[in-house]
DNA sequence: CTGCATCCGCTTCGATACTG
DNA sequence: CAGTATCGAAGCGGATGCAG
């Protein structure tokens, strides 16, 4: 794994980094939060333990992740970002941009899914620009056994922001994770009953607003590709 | 190489794509302008004939490049990106910046190293911010058996551009690719005798306001990661 | 000469089994 | 729960061959 492509040059350092199989995957958990190693394994769904310990070593050998003990009840510990972990962020999210235009083309049955990755696509796709004042919350529905995720989207004039506080000022949305990640692609109309609702109607139509998902096709002017 | 993480998410497809190994420098030698076959082998400095053709093979399957055949002329044809692969711009663009606090740590005396890659330094360094009204040429030598390598940096309200044009309206910066380099890092004073100076001697002693690197633990707040 | 395809060792990966 | 050990399969780098 140490392999280097030898080159002077920043996308070759990351993808010695982070160019190996699942490694981008590990970063997209923690960056909902800090994991322990089971729960990145089920989450990584198909991953093999070696590998994934492989993995994980090397991120933190290289400081791009750290094990933190957890309080003495708990005998484990978690993996979590380091501050040059984080720092990959707007790289995670432009990949992400990009990605979402395969994300239906080529859908599988079996493809997994898990439910806070909502919160990440939110996360993601929260508009840069300005946007409406609204503030919606978005309730994960995880059937009667577990609680729902809970997540806030705020509009404002320097963009939408994502934050993990409940009560939100205008609208809740509870349902289904892939119908509310409908929702946040503009897909699924949120006063169309594939979720339930409480709160200003009309301020929850509008909840795709805080959000820009442009799929594959819209050529977007809002950054510039290099001329010939 | 048709591997599948089988994950419903933009990450896991942006992986399959561009994941295995070479394709994200592909695409980096791409952006750059069409390049041949040959080309890419020379300047990917390592890949083996069998895996390049195997992943332009791959790329050009799903469109994000395409072969177009030259001008009668040459008996040759050149790859170029498609308007999927130029999309990837930004997500290139923020990797690239994140790579870079990896650049100078880890170098090798044996690292390639090609000179127009100074000119996709300028792209993916140029500020989005606001920069000074300065125009800087830059003239990329390369000994006397190729002609010099060109481009041009305008700040400007919307931030920095970077063109091919030449003739620059305040000065040219010329020398050996590294220390350009050094320049729109901010390491390499361009009055300071490293760089051939010809112009305004103030504005290009302000050429590196047109770019901004930011390295290791800047921890600006440009961008907002994922609270907890 | 360019643009690959083929073959051959080496490395990496995935699945399973096993240990503290 | 958190990994390590093992082994067949797939991916990779390097050399060679060959058609246009």
């Amino acid at each position: 794994m140490p392999f280097r492509y030898a080159q002077f040059c920043p996308i070759a350092r990351a993808s010695e980094l982070l160019g190996s199989r699942w490694s981008l995957l590990i970063l997209r958990e923690l960056f909902l939060g800090p994991q322990r190693f089971s729960d990145l394994r089920r989450r990584l769904a198909g991953v093999s333990t070696s590998v994934l310990a492989e993995r994980l070593r090397y991120l933190e050998d290289r400081s791009l992740i750290a094990t933190r003990p957890l309080p003495p009840p708990a005998a484990s510990a978690v993996y979590e970002l380091t501050p040059d972990g984080r720092a990959f962020w707007p790289a995670f999210r432009e990949i992400a941009r990009w990605g979402a235009r395969y994300m239906v083309q080529g859908l599988e049955d079996s493809d997994h899914f898990e439910p806070d990755w909502v919160r990440l696509a939110a996360l993601c796709f929260a508009a840069s620009h300005e946007t409406p004042a609204l503030q919606i919350g978005f309730r994960i529905a995880q059937g009667s056994r577990h609680p729902d995720l809970v997540f806030r989207a705020t509009g404002g004039p320097a963009g939408t922001r994502v934050d993990l506080e409940e009560h939100p000022n205008d609208a809740i949305l509870r349902g289904e994770p892939v119908a509310l990640l409908g929702v946040i692609a503009g897909a699924v109309d949120p006063v169309g009953g594939a979720v339930e609702l409480s709160g200003d109607r009309a301020a929850a139509g509008r909840a795709a607003s805080l959000f820009d998902l442009e799929l594959a096709g819209s050529e977007s002017p809002d950054s510039s590709p290099p001329v010939h």
